[in-house]
DNA sequence: AGTGTAATGTTATAATATTACATTTTGCAT
DNA sequence: ATGCAAAATGTAATATTATAACATTACACT
């Protein structure tokens, strides 16, 4: 079996491209205009890259920020669920592998007789950086 | 020392009633239909009572869904952290009051030398009612 | 080669949120 | 009580994010 990532159409290896080359996460409409030159036009193109491109774990949407950033785990599993550090200084996302986010979410979720499916996670604070500059 | 919720103004007021009557979240713009008759003419009076019963902790805004919740938990500390479980099948939404949490993603941050200050954690499945439905 | 599914292209528009600026109300120190 | 500063308000315009609708094309599979 192939790779989901090489099966990938000309639009979405374009996208996923702009945002693995990107060290920040990336608003819809600024790979839009990153990319108008490789023959991408409207924003529903982007869009719906980035719709096949989260379906399949390469690209995680962050909510609170309406962006999106590449997923540099290989194979990472978090096809839907997400955890995220973000910084509240630079801006600067990491994502959290704990795996064992999901069995303290289900337990969390069981207390209230709710099932468990998925989750985002945003934990906003300080990074290193900009721990030790404030 | 007046409860917060004492000194809210006329527009503040009307919004978050509106929400406290509403079983489900509310999107700005629907409750901007819903108080035009009360005087508040456009988006920005609803963004700007949110703005503040955000900042004081009675309504909670759903990332995800862009959509606002009236926090029912008298003196809810959860000012600005929050952590909802939302149903896939009905949109229901019920608020997480597990103080537990915040030690539990201090130390998830901490491993990664982050400065945790608070969070937004969904939890997306299915709710007591609709997991019997299906 | 024919067929069905997914992807594409294009235009228009919906839905969500903010900027800018003038004005009014309110808390409160004098 | 009065005057100042901060907060809240009103209004119009506009920015930002996302989807609907519909016609067409590419591609894997038989």
């Amino acid at each position: 079996m192939a790779l989901a990532s090489e099966n990938l159409t000309k639009n979405q290896k374009t996208v996923l491209n702009v945002l693995e080359n990107s060290s920040e996460p990336m608003k819809a409409y600024t790979i839009l205009y990153d990319i108008q030159k490789k023959g991408i036009k409207s924003p529903l193109q982007v869009y719906r890259a980035l719709d096949k491109l989260i379906e399949i774990g390469k690209v995680h949407k962050i909510e609170s920020r309406n962006s999106y950033v590449a997923c540099k785990h290989e194979g990472c599993n978090a096809k839907t669920s997400t955890s995220f550090l973000i910084c509240e200084n630079c801006d600067s996302v990491t994502e959290l592998i704990g795996n064992n986010l999901f069995s303290y979410f289900s337990k969390q979720a069981e207390k209230n007789n709710f099932n468990y499916k998925k989750h985002n996670l945003e934990i906003i604070g300080l990074c290193e950086n900009c721990k030790l500059k404030n």
